[in-house]
DNA sequence: TCCCCTACTGACGCTGACGTCAGTGTATGC
DNA sequence: GCATACACTGACGTCAGCGTCAGTAGGGGA
């Protein structure tokens, strides 16, 4: 194979519009997740993505398949950010205790979700029904989600952290609380501040349920 | 006015085809139901549901405006059955304890849906971003679900029964642990004789949390 | 100065789903 | 037997949204 004669000086071209091949495909990934967040995934067209991002409907197809390959692409980077922030919790640290781990990893979420808004609301108003295939790799993560939360629980039960039940109803449920929580909070527009307070009432509501137990005389357990 | 000339005899006239006009209407519903449930409401044609039900594309629009009105009217009465079996809990009625009144409601609820199996599946799957119509819609129905709960958590809390936290937080929380679930088990295909033990770990959840305190010693709270 | 390369453009043809309406077949009234 | 009514039919014209591709613009090397 004859060497390359022109020397590419440049790591990144300029186009005429003054934005490398990266910056623009970020561009339309960021319209795509605005047009989204605005119409739903559903009533989005090719033609709002590319007159949200200012370029014509050919150059879009240089950059992506079809709407739902810059959909799934949002989906992906989402998932692995809110994949960070679930951190498996560990027993054998007597610094960090278990329920300080359990407070982090909600937080954690809580705040990311609140930091995406754009995508949260997306997520939660359009992820189903978009195509069997994307379906199935949403599953995928959704599944995994719940197979961490289940075995935790299981681990938890064997040591007298959580109660009884079958471990993989509890995960949906509580999966399910955080969910609708996060997209109320999404919906209804509350900030990133909200996260501390959230935190602790979705804590409470894991830890306790809320129905106070009639026979027995209820327990201050909130500072 | 005129007196009518011709009787009717029959009061619900056959077609060619041996159906009344409220046969046919609901034959077409029912036919509708079943492409919704099987291939997503975004992605079922006019086509296919009449198909489905073994009648022309000019039939279907004798009997709805379009696709959106008979999502609309299935939704409508998920709805009104749904409403049906939460009834507001009495305190006055000796014989009735709260917690089984508790428990019924979330029977209730449970068989419901799993009843209606394919309802379920396409209220959780495809009811948002239809339509701003028909969001707001949706969106009204559950709210009252929320309001009606956030009131029974503030008055429960006021005479103990409940403990602290924000109402409508747990309203919320409560709401998506039960939607999950039902989702769960109605896309698993677990059959109606499930309604009982969901019951039962359902309100468990609502009632203790599982996570268990670590200060005091476990207490057995179920029988 | 010329020309090549490449990102970009947007009009175009295609498709699939929509809603319509003139026409068909059957039961009932006269 | 004829006429009228009525549920039903399905081919048809329309249209929104799609993906393409021949053409354009402009930066940079020779």
């Amino acid at each position: 194979m004859a060497a390359k004669r022109t020397s590419k000086k440049s790591p990144s071209k300029r186009s005429r519009k003054g934005l490398s091949k990266e910056e623009r495909r970020a561009q339309i990934l960021a319209s795509a997740r605005t047009v989204f967040a605005k119409l739903g995934y559903h009533h989005a067209t090719i033609d709002d993505i590319v007159a949200e991002a200012g370029v014509a409907r050919g150059t879009f197809y240089l950059y992506f398949e079809d709407k739902r390959a810059v959909f799934s692409e949002l989906i992906d980077r989402y998932n692995s950010r809110i994949n960070m922030a679930i951190l498996r919790i560990v027993t054998d640290d007597p610094s960090r205790t278990v329920e300080n781990q359990v407070i982090e990893n909600i937080r954690g979420i809580l705040t990311i979700a609140l930091k995406e808004r754009a995508m949260t609301k997306i997520l939660f108003t359009d992820a189903l029904g978009v195509d069997p295939d994307f379906d199935r790799k949403l599953r995928v993560f959704y599944d995994e989600l719940v197979q961490v939360l289940t075995n935790s629980l299981a681990d938890g039960q064997a040591r007298g952290i959580v109660r009884d039940g079958e471990p993989r109803v509890l995960a949906y449920l509580s999966i399910g609380a955080i969910k609708e929580l996060l997209y109320q909070v999404v919906t209804l527009g509350l900030t990133e501040e909200s996260a501390e307070v959230l935190t602790e009432q979705v804590h409470a509501f894991l830890r306790d349920g809320y129905l106070l137990e009639p026979k027995k005389k209820p327990v201050k357990r909130r500072r």
